[in-house]
DNA sequence: CGCCTGACTACTAATAGTCAGGCGGTGCGTTAGT
């Protein structure tokens, strides 16, 4: 057996590359993985040493490391960490359009020549047939995967590139990949499984549960009743902390409300100008503004341990975002908060941006036009007429029914078995549907977990089928004793993780129990409860072999 | 789906109610013009 050897070399990596003295459990193990060449999953709060999963054991592999990461500024970050640690062994550079090309090929050069061993690039970038022919050139040994639910998260209309990346990674040559995430719920982790078409990924899931993480929840009639829970929270509370708002408008409107009562405060969401943009999270790391009310903008990135809160003036889209967003409070182990205050009404703009349908006519012209390809994107566009984000979505979800071939070629066609353009269309309405239902009915367990009197921490586990024993003994339901008792509550009919049938719903996934009900994800229809009784009575449920 | 805004009405003077319509998150890239 060699594997013992690899603890102490990752170790003495660690320590004359990085001066890190010792490195935790959750950590070692994905490592050891990454030097056997295994293909790896890594689930972990940020803040916990995810970076340094890819990092250390990089500087043993026998040639570069490829860093795909979705944002510019937090590559920004993590180059300038690596090239601060004025080892040669760790010389990151990138190309991106922040470059000028002349820069692009001096970073490529540097890795091809060996004076770079890490190479930081998008998705975007690596769709790019030229460019992808330079970095196979390169010959990476490993690539990272940072912020991996990326691909669940934007992958299906955002950033449709995302969704291409398991055959990016394959277009520079399929080293072995390493995905990095803070939060994973079993559906996203299947999807970046089968995205990135890992092989065989040891996965690895730690530090779910946070116990110096205090969860609140106020259902709150109406506005003033929010800003007076608020502004308790801001009275008694310490700082920093953020307020998440699920608009710009209400980002700005609610920074200035609250600086007017005394609480100064300063926003920060995507629509805002790149300077200012940069001035308030540089503010914000440095201490120098301690409220920041914020979208969702205001995340990924924000690496700073002493957070005190995360509040909420909002439902959250789903508990995978929610979990993120609170994930950033107390990474210093310090008892730390996170404050949902919710209304009803919240709802609708998730409502809206879960909402629409693609155009089965612009989808059918679309299928037809890939059949006399191959065609290049911007060829496709000015054919079709659709804007660029409509035809990388449609073109996503042309992919997925099995009417876009997307090879290591050029262009872009239907292949050579594919569905008539009409029936291409009609699947891709209903997978598309089917997205969306399920995309609702994450909404629904959002709301589910904001209304439950039962255990927050159990409830919130549940729904990423981790089972957590015992009540958490860190939210509002248990310390006000009144959390519904939970009785027998491991045991169910069916075992966590277990795959099931339904008559009406399909096949789905046991997730959890909490009290006296359980909940499913179907494939077809996403998340449901169901009465633990009534599917034991009238055997609702079987089991199915996978 | 619910909000805000602006236009319109009501009906008799200055203001209050109704209704239709627009709007709402996340970022890469490229490009046009300084």
């Amino acid at each position: 057996m060699r594997l013992p050897i690899y603890g102490p070399r990752l170790r003495r990596a660690a320590r004359t590359h990085f001066g890190w003295p010792s490195l935790r459990a959750g950590q070692l193990a994905p490592m050891r993985a990454v030097l056997k060449r295994r293909d790896a999953l890594v689930v972990l709060p940020t803040g916990a040493g995810k970076s340094a999963i890819y990092q250390v054991p990089a500087t043993l592999l026998p040639g570069p490391t490829v860093v795909i990461s979705p944002l510019l500024a937090l590559q920004q970050d993590q180059i300038q960490f690596l090239n601060e640690q004025r080892s040669d062994g760790v010389r990151a550079v990138r190309v991106s359009s922040a470059e000028t090309p002349a820069q692009q090929t001096e970073a490529l050069r540097q890795v091809r020549d060996g004076e770079a061993r890490f190479l930081y690039i998008t998705p975007e970038q690596l769709a790019d047939p030229d460019r992808m022919t330079q970095v196979r050139a390169l010959r990476p040994a490993l690539v990272a995967v940072d912020e991996a639910h990326c691909i669940s998260a934007w992958g299906h209309d955002f950033r449709p590139d995302y969704l291409q990346l398991g055959h990016l990674i394959r277009g520079i040559g399929r080293p072995p990949v390493l995905a990095l995430t803070a939060t994973a719920s079993p559906p996203v982790r299947d999807d970046i499984i089968e995205r990135l078409q890992l092989n065989r990924p040891k996965i690895h899931v730690s530090g779910l549960d946070r116990a110096n993480l205090f969860l609140e929840v106020a259902q709150c009639p109406d506005e003033n009743y929010r800003w007076r829970r608020l502004t308790a929270l801001l009275d008694e509370g310490e700082r920093p902390g953020i307020v998440y708002v699920p608009t710009r408008r209400a980002a700005e409107e609610l920074a200035e409300r609250l600086t007017g009562a005394g609480y100064p405060a300063h926003y920060y969401h995507g629509g805002m100008p790149a300077g200012p943009r940069r001035e308030a999270h540089e503010a914000f790391s440095d201490d120098k503004v301690d409220i920041m009310v914020a979208t969702s903008a205001f995340g990924m990135g924000i690496d700073k341990p002493n957070i005190r809160w995360v509040a909420h003036v909002a439902l959250p889209d789903s508990p995978d975002s929610y979990l993120q967003e609170i994930g950033r409070a107390g990474r210093d182990d310090a008892p730390a908060r996170a404050v949902l205050l919710w209304r009803a009404e919240d709802e609708a703009i998730q409502r809206f941006f879960t909402g629409g349908s693609p155009d089965p006519v612009e989808l059918r012209d679309l299928a037809g036009a890939l059949h006399d390809g191959p065609h290049t994107k911007t060829a496709l566009r000015e054919r079709t007429g659709l804007g660029p984000r409509k035809l990388g979505a449609y073109l996503g979800l042309l992919e997925e029914v099995g009417a876009v071939a997307t090879g290591s070629g050029q262009g872009l066609c239907a292949p050579k078995y594919a569905p008539l353009p009409a029936k291409a269309a009609e699947a891709a309405v209903a997978l598309y549907e089917r997205q969306q239902t399920v995309q609702r009915s994450r909404t629904d367990m959002m709301r589910a977990f904001a209304q439950t009197r039962a255990c927050r921490g159990q409830t919130l586990l549940a729904y990423f089928g981790e089972e957590l024993k015992k009540p958490c003994g860190h939210c509002d339901n248990c310390v006000s004793g009144e959390a519904e008792p939970i009785a027998e509550q491991s045991d169910g009919p069916f075992p966590v993780h277990s795959h099931v049938r339904h008559p009406e719903w399909g096949t789905g996934m046991v997730m959890g129990y909490e009290d006296e009900r359980m909940t499913v994800l179907f494939d077809e229809v996403g998340y449901k409860t169901l009465s633990v009784p009534v599917v034991t009575e009238q055997k609702l449920l079987e089991r199915v072999k996978v």
